[in-house]
Parts: C-alpha cells; structure tokens; sequence
DNA sequence: TGTACATCAGTGAACGCGCGTTCACTGATGTAC
DNA sequence: TGTACATCAGTGAACGCGCGTTCACTGATGTAC
C-alpha cells in the first residue's frame, strides 16, 4: 500500500469508479461504504480520509456515474471528429446492448427513478446532465427544434427503462425496435442542416 | 385490536396498502417491516402472521402499488362508461398534478428503474402491467397500431420521470407541455375508430 | 343459552447481523537539517 | 548524502444503532358440548 499523494488520489479514484459502478447496478442507495471499499482494494477504515460521509460519497457517485456514462457514450463514437448524428444515436441508445449494459450504459436511464425521489441537491446534478443530453440532441444531433430533442430522449429514456423491465427477450427486442423506427421515421432531424454540419465541423 | 378473521383481513391490507405508499414514495427496498406495520397500526411482531418475510411483502406491494395505481387512474375517468380519449390520457399523464403526486399517480413510472434490476419474478410482475397499459391504449385508446402504442408509452414514462428530476419548475412545467404537445400532434389516434368505439361501448 | 376450551391475531422483549462511523495504531513518504 | 522527524494513507478493532426475524405470552374470537 502505497501512502504518496499520487496513491491517495487513485485511491480516491478506484473508490469513485467503484461506486458509480455500484450505483448504476443496484441502484444510488445500495452502495455500501465497506463493499465499495473492499472493492477498491482498501479496508474500511480508510473510507473517511477520501470523504466526510456516505451521503457526500452517493453524491460524488452519481455525478461520477453521469460523467462515466457520457463518455463511454463519447468513445462508442465513429472514429471521425462528427459527433454521432441523430440517426445513429437512436440505434444506439435503443439497442439490445446498451439495454444489457447497465453497467457501461446511460446513467439517466439507470437512476432516473431513484434522482427523481431524492433531495434537490441530487436531483440538481442529474438535472444539468439532462440539459446537456437535450441541448446536444439539438445542436449537435441537429434534432428540428427543442420540442423534437424533448420528445426523442424521453421516449428513449422510458423505451430503455421499460425494455429492461420486460421479461420476454422477444418483446423487450420488439419495444425497442419498435419505438427506434417510429423515432427515425418522424423525421425529427435536419438533413440538410445535418450535412452543412458535418462539413463545417471537419475543419474545427 | 380485533381478532376475528375479518379484523384479519382488514389489517393485511392496512399493511400492503402502506406499504405500496412507501414504495412509491421511496422506492421498493426503502419498504421496512417496522416502520410499515407501525404505520399500519400496529407492532413488528405480527408482520408474519400476514407475510412469511420482507421479501414477500416487496412482492405484493409491488403488485398491490401497480393495481392502485391503475385504480386511481380509472377513477379520475370521465363520469361517462367509455374510457378516456388517447387525447385525454397524454393530457392527463403528462400533468403538473401527476407529476407532483407519486404517491397517488403510476407506480409503472414511479418504479421503472427499481423493477428494471430486480430479480425475474419482480419483473415478471410489472411486464404485465406494461402489456396492460399498451394493449389498452391501443384498443380502449385506439392508437392507430402497437407501435405507435409503444412510442407513446415510452415518451409518456419518459418525459415524466424527467420531469420529476428537473429542479427548475419552469423547466420541468416546459417538458410536459412540449412532450404532451408533440405527442399529441403526432396523431396517434384513430379519430374514426374513436367515435365508433364510443357508440358501441355505450350498449355494453 | 351457558360454559369450557382451542385458536390465533397481535404484543413486546430479545436475537444476531450488517451497517456507518470512530479511533488508536502502523509504517511508508517526504522534509528539515 | 545521511539522519531524525512530522505527516498522513491505510489498518482493523470497537462502537452504537436499526434492521429482519423469532418467540413466549395475552386475550378476544369462535366452537364444542
């Protein structure tokens, strides 16, 4: 065990990393301050030099699980400099494996139930992250409007949650189809603004 | 305290009713023995003349939680014998009051996430109710097929679990409004159906 | 109808257990001289 | 460069506490005669 700052640093970060792990799994309120430790290779005792309490740890792992699930996001990406255009970020978000992934997958999705019964602090973090996800949608994924952002994450969103409520595999595979296709073919996006798009950001 | 078989009766559903109460303001696994008999009039100790542990009673609540909900939901209907309009099921589901009133508004919504890493059996349970409210509104509602069905459910659960999370009333006021508008604008409905399916249900 | 008795819903003390938190201690790190 | 010392990340025992569960008991209910 090392004792420099640099280990005290990743050690604050193998405990965040773990944590957000956990959150995403079973849920914000199920990590435990002395399995996230043991999972982090450290004893319990410990946990109190990296945070003052369990209750600042949930938060730092939500925002940790936010952050986590946007980049993984980020690096599924094409190998270009464009970001995902629309089409492709609602094949993405509404496929078997994001649905299978809870773990890697959108933390929004994940802990929407659980932030939305939480005190303001909590849902203060999640609800800026949401902002982001639709003003992305907009600008970046050229959605027409805000309205058109608002309608395609919630319907993303809730399609996500309910497919892995569902039991069948065969009907959990068919909601998501399902509402994927009839996301594309409203024509939510830009084509033309879409393509002005691409060209612009090739040179940035 | 009574000790007839009717006090019986009466008390087991003095306690699965608090208990789905606690679950949906909660969460499924915030339910505790203790604190739901003691809400339920009485002391911890004769939880299991009614359940044999904690996990069965997370079952039934969560049953009992998803049949209230959908109670309370008929009982705001119309005074009239056909069912609401899919016009007044977007309106109503995507509500200031609905979203402010878990307790009393879809357990499907106020659950998703809790059920979405719950065991089999747990899901097994809330897959129908989801399949309910589908097939429902497709028929009693006439949405013009399943998938449309599908999109409008999931954009309904979505949108107003955001719409709890979002800490900015005016912005979370704004979802509703902008999904409900969309959604509504999407004409999703079969308006001929519709009225034909009033006519034939007045008769039943 | 009245009496004796079995049943069993409900009570409250007690149990183990895991939890978050505290604390005295260890020993590697990094600094002062 | 080498030595003495302060710091502090990490350890592991101990603490209250609340939890789910058990159990001996109480007393109203409902039945048998």
């Amino acid at each position: 065990m090392g004792h420099s700052l640099a280990d005290k640093v990743q050690s604050r970060e193998r405990i965040l990393s773990k944590a957000a792990e956990q959150a995403r799994n079973a849920g914000l309120e199920s990590i435990s301050v002395g399995t996230v430790m043991q999972s982090a290779g450290l004893t319990h005792g410990g946990f109190y030099n990296h945070f003052k309490s369990r209750a600042e740890l949930l938060a730092r792992a939500l925002e940790r699980a936010l952050v986590d699930g946007r980049k993984a996001w980020l690096a599924t990406e094409g190998t270009g400099d464009k970001p995902r255009s629309f089409e492709a970020t609602v094949r993405r978000f509404l496929s078997r494996s994001h649905r299978d992934s809870r773990t890697a997958g959108c933390a929004i999705a994940a802990l929407a139930s659980d932030v939305a019964r939480a005190d303001e602090q909590t849902r203060v973090v999640m609800s800026k992250h949401i902002d982001d996800f639709v003003s992305q949608t907009v600008h970046s994924l050229a959605a027409k409007d805000e309205g058109d952002a608002l309608l395609a994450v919630s319907a993303m969103v809730g399609a996500l949650l309910l497919s892995r409520v569902q039991v069948d595999p065969k009907q959990s595979d068919a909601l998501l189809k399902s509402v994927r296709e009839r996301l594309l073919a409203l024509n939510l996006a830009r084509p033309h603004d879409d393509a002005r798009f691409r060209v612009a950001n090739r040179f940035e």
